[in-house]
DNA sequence: ATCACTGCATTAGTTGGGCTAATTATGTAG
DNA sequence: CTACATAATTAGCCCAACTAATGCAGTGAT
């Protein structure tokens, strides 16, 4: 059962002839008169009353062709709602990024794309690192941003930049004003650590074990914003990636001293579903994160230790 | 673009895979990958995302999903409400007859047709003669019945019988006790006529023309009824089909006097639109028609002159 | 990691449905 | 009755859609 030959019915009812319709769909007479004469033969009803002219519905085919004009109706609104809805999804990007990045790091990329494709949208969605994967694996997101991603057969990670970490401690620290820390400087050291199941803490506390330093860990977070202020109320010190805390070293209000303890980086990286071709938003949106994306604040001084730091 | 596509897609996102959506539809799995591909190829548009197992339709295709499940639905009601419309129509009659056939006669062979097809239905609609003809032309009614039926190009007659026309007065009159009345009888009489623009005048004029005779038409009217009410008053006499009056000179309240008048009779036919193929039961109900239709009253006494009148 | 399993895509080959062109039939108007 | 317009019909061609067979990818097991 093909629309085209319900159309030519409609056509045929409305212009009070097959001919006109077959030519309305740029077919010719036979093929019209043919397809309607196939159609009532399906429909086992006589729809077209040709005994005389102007042709006319029969009694049946009136209430058809009503119910055929609809349901054409019906379809082209759907095909018009689809070109709708693939222009508004094509053009979007649904970014699910962790906090410590999303917050500070995104913002920054996200207005000169929005300059360079007006018509693009980009959503960002700030979320616990595992809920960044569940986001993008669930097709809610087009891109994840984490630290540490995870290796999945699923997905697709694109490497994006090492933070490096820092010892950061209150600004009156007896090691705030050292030029770098060595392993045996953090023995004991009061620690806000992150929560246990976060790979940042394992990644820190392999270091830390490796270079034969125990710390007591006072706290722990899921965050890093927490971990800041626990540490701006001098409740102990932590390792953290250095952007993270730029803002307040710039202000005074965090000590950040570079480490001598092994490489120490936290790897930030973009994460997709493997497989599918993304949208050409998304494609430009992944050009401009790694294109820019050194994860420093621009116009913030480099240091020697953040210049070695990168791959 | 093809309602069965329309369907393997709604039964693949339905049961969550193109395989077994083939199968409903019992076609080969290839057949439906083929068509939704090239159901995604002519919409442009991604509707499945097939890099995750099992299948799920993509942000589009879950809206057009929906839009197709009410396409779907829509055209299989409109079916079934054909199918409805038809089986109505099928076993619908539709009889436009003239008063004088139509409540005398009609009501008589309703009940026989109803008993033999009981899921029939018959629609008697009583007219104007020229109104029984518009209505059969403009397919408002499957059969007409009238009398002097017009020859036409478009309509199909079927002569049904030819009533004897008698003369009818009030039992009063000098000649409601002869046996036969002849033409001088009439010579002057006061006569209650049809109207100018009936056939039947013309009939009955042209006869008396013919047999040297001239009435005094004291009245005329459009109908039978309202000629035999002015009879009963004494207006005058007038010359009717002999069925028309069975009742009145049965009851005694009018007298009908055999015509010796050429061969006065009043031919009743049934018409429908040429070139149609009737309905069954429009053809059974025909057959009813032509088979007891000759006019009489069941039981009525025949006369010879009835008997002779016949064709 | 590897393997087996399931399910979709792809390819090649065949067939029928749908188209055109030409002709015939039919309804309508003058 | 004739002329005209329009629909049905016929014959023939061609593409679209199907099947069968195979390749490939996602998934879950050991």
């Amino acid at each position: 059962m093909q629309l085209e030959t319900l159309k030519l019915f409609c056509d045929a009812v409305r212009l009070r002839s097959i001919s006109r319709g077959a030519a309305e769909s740029g077919v010719t007479q036979s093929a019209a008169s043919q397809a309607i004469q196939q159609l009532e033969t399906e429909l086992d009803v006589q729809l077209l009353d040709r005994s005389r002219r102007p042709l006319q519905p029969t009694q049946e085919g009136r209430g058809f062709y009503e119910a055929c004009r609809a349901l054409l109706a019906g379809f082209e609104r759907a095909r018009g709602d689809l070109a709708r809805s693939r222009q508004r999804v094509e053009g979007t990007v649904r970014v699910a990024a962790i906090y410590s990045v999303g917050l500070h790091d995104m913002s920054r990329h996200m207005q000169p794309f929005m300059a360079m494709h007006p018509h693009a949208r980009v959503l960002l969605e700030c979320l616990h690192p595992h809920k960044v994967v569940e986001a993008v694996l669930a097709d809610e997101a087009d891109l994840g941003i984490l630290s540490y991603p995870p290796t999945s057969r699923a997905l697709q990670v694109l490497p994006l930049r090492e933070e490096p970490m820092v010892l950061v401690c209150h600004p009156s620290h007896r090691l705030a004003r050292r030029r770098v820390a060595e392993a045996a400087d953090l023995q004991g050291e009061r620690f806000v650590a992150f929560d246990h199941d976060l790979p940042i803490r394992r990644a820190i506390d392999g270091a830390l074990r490796r270079a034969g330093v125990r710390v007591e860990v006072v706290m722990q977070f899921d965050n890093i914003e927490t971990i800041k202020q626990a540490i701006a109320i001098a409740a102990g010190v932590s390792i953290l990636p250095r952007p993270a805390v730029a803002k307040e070293v710039g202000i005074r209000t965090l000590g950040a001293v570079p480490l001598a303890i092994g490489r120490l980086v936290r790897p930030i990286a973009i994460i997709h579903r493997k497989g599918k071709r993304l949208p050409p938003a998304v494609d430009r949106f992944i050009d401009v994160l790694r294109r820019a994306g050194d994860g420093e604040v621009p116009g913030g001084s480099r240091t020697a230790f953040d210049q070695a730091a990168r791959p």
